[in-house]
Parts: C-alpha cells; structure tokens; sequence
DNA sequence: AAAGAGGCTTGACAAATGTCAAGTGACAAA
DNA sequence: TTTGTCACTTGACATTTGTCAAGCCTCTTT
C-alpha cells in the first residue's frame, strides 16, 4: 500500500527518492482500513492524524443544532483528509471525518509529518505544494458561493468535478454544495432537459 | 517601511534574524505606494508580486458578466494580497486587486520568494505557516458559507474581524459576504434593534 | 416473501434574498 | 455655493431556495 504514497510524491516533485528515504517513510506511515460508515475522526477530539487516502471515499461534516450535516470536504483515491485546524492547533475539531466506503488509508501524526519534512527534501516540497493547492482550491471555492447560483455551483462541480458524483450519494452532494437535497433534485431534472 | 517585516515574520516565529538575512530581505522586498483606486492586479495580467501590506486596505473581487463586483479577499495591515493562483502558475488571474486607502505596500516576486525561503529558514517556516493559516481561513468561510445564513455570516464577520467593517465600505462587505447591498441593509437595521 | 430503512422525487406553501425604483444625505469637483 | 456623484436606505414586488409531507423505488434484513 505505501507504494501508493511514492507514486504521490512523484507527481509532484522531480527528485527521486532513495531506498533509505523510502525505509523512513514507510515508518512513518500507518496503514489502516477504515470501513464504511466508521469514524476516523470525531467531533470534539483532537485530529491526531492526516489520512492519505490509498483507495476509498471519505467525508468532513460539521453538525449544526438542528441534527443537520454540512460537508465542507469530500476525499477520494490521492486526496488527503482530516481537519486540518485541529491537527496542526491542537485544538478540539468542530468536524467529523468518516468513510462513504470502505476505504484504504494511510495515516501520518504531526511528528511524523515533521520527521518526513526535515530528513526528505522532496516531502518538503509536496507539502509546500499540497498546502499552496489546497489554498487555491478553497479560493475557488469560496468565489463559486459568492458569485454562482445554487444551479451554477452544480454545473462547475459537474464539469470540474464530475467523479465525485458518482461517488457519492446526492444528499451529500446537495451539503457540499449548500443547498437542500430537494433543490438539488430540482436542479438536476431542469439540467437533464437540455 | 522594512521593519514592518521585520516584526512580521519575528511574530510567526522564535528564530532571530541576522544582519546579513536582514540585508537581504531589504533587497528581496520592493516598496511600493499605491494610492485609493489604483490597481495592483487586473483581471487577465498574471500576477507577478504578492504585496504585503504595511499600511492601507485593499480588495481582491472579481468582475461578471453584469459588471457586478465579487470581493473574495480583503486585505488590511500586516496582511498579504495578491491572486495566490496566478502567482504560482503563471496563469492570467481572473481576479483585481487594488486600494481601497492610499496603502503602502512591499513586493515580493516569485523568484525573491524562493531565494529568502532558501537562505533564511525563518522564513521558509513563515511562508509554510502562512500557507496553512490560509487555509485555515478559508476552510471556516466555506464552513460559513454553507451552514449559516446570511444574517448569521455578518454576525459571525462582526464578531470575527470588526475591524473590517469600519474600514470598507458597506456595499463591499455585502459582496464579500456574497449578498446584496439592500439585504445588508437591512439585515443592520434588524441587528441595531437589540 | 415481508418488513423496514434510506435515498430520491414531487407538490404545495413559506421564508429568505434579489431586483428595481425612488429618495436622502454626505462629500467632492467645478 | 452649486452641482453631481456615490453610498446608503426603504418600499414594492419577483425569484430563488427551504420546509414539510407524501409517495416511490431499491436494497437489506429478517
């Protein structure tokens, strides 16, 4: 399974890693299968781990007073997950990470983390670049909710994004998105019109 | 105007800085004054500095297809700004930056950048905290931006960062909130009553 | 096979928010 | 001073989206 995460840092830097460095990122890493439906993170505890997802699919959700789930992050093949906040603060998260299904993760603590970015230069450089992404990303993100239209907002998931609804089921999406599930379904029958 | 950065990058981090590091953040950052309505940024340039604001305001928005104006960023002092995506990709930005206040600002280039985050480690950790502090940020108003209402996002602003509300006009801070200027308005009107 | 749970759809209605138009007041330019 | 611009407010109305309730379908469990 760790081969998974070599192939990863590949992508995103040159630099070629050796046996000893792969010796240590094996260790550092914790393979785990995380079955559907089970928590990997809680609301209230503190995120000890970032998840890199080996194969599965996961979500992050808050729970507002009224019992309701808002995701604010979907995890898929390569994509990590966990709430960031919390892990790096320390602090109690306000979310919830669990499986949509059966899923294979790796899982990284803080220190280890530190460990890979001080001995490997090429982690470094991932991390660097998976933070910088990742801030892009919420920044289109935020855009798309102050200037799209509930029906736009589906329309830019649906073109960028359109493994994610296949993966998971429509309710969530709607979350994702911010709308009601019954908006979503609207908004999927006028678009089938087309 | 240097020491501002100075102070800056001594809050992110413990590490002392040397005269000679010192000597070369001078040189890396170029001072820049930029008066109300100047642009830093438009729309289809990449952008080639990311400014760090020593004193004034300035906004980050986009312009649609109706002309109307979506602010997704706003900047005041010992804050950056600049389209963080064409910064890193070379791509044209889909964004404008310019002065809401006369600002003094200092510029950093992507070539600067990476020579103080090589030479002076204090930095590299300012850049990679900055980058995940972000991040931070934005994952908590994508949060709001799917949970609350638009009366609850202003609260949360109000309460959050007052001092944006004093220092940018109310029809910005309802775009940046992603609602109309009217339903600001009023949703103030409401607010006072209590 | 029967029962139940969950996800999706649909309709009727309610609530939130946007749009348009008019009016006021402050401030800057002439 | 006068004029004009611009931000803000307010009212009337339109549109979007949410809420509630019912029904259908599929899948799982018994």
């Amino acid at each position: 399974m760790h081969e998974a995460i070599r192939k990863y840092i590949l992508s995103y830097t040159n630099e070629a890693i050796s046996d000893e460095e792969y010796q240590i990122i094996q260790d550092a890493f914790v393979p785990k299968k995380i079955r559907k439906r089970q928590y990997l993170l809680q609301e209230g505890d503190v995120c000890k781990h970032l998840a890199f997802i080996v194969h599965g699919a996961m979500r992050q959700y808050s729970v507002d007073d009224k019992g309701i789930e808002h995701i604010i992050h979907f995890g898929i093949e390569n994509w990590w997950i966990g709430d960031r906040e919390s892990f790096i603060m320390l602090t109690p998260s306000k979310y919830n990470v669990d499986a949509v299904e059966d899923s294979d993760v790796l899982l990284l603590t803080h220190e280890k983390m530190q460990l890979l970015s001080d001995k490997i230069p090429a982690f470094t450089r991932t991390f660097s670049v998976l933070d910088q992404r990742n801030f892009i990303a919420s920044q289109k993100r935020i855009h798309a909710s102050i200037s799209l239209t509930a029906e736009e907002r589906y329309a830019d998931l649906a073109e960028r994004n359109p493994s994610l609804l296949q993966r998971f089921p429509q309710n969530m999406v709607a979350s994702y998105l911010g709308i009601s599930p019954e908006t979503l379904s609207r908004i999927r029958k006028k678009a089938l019109s087309r």
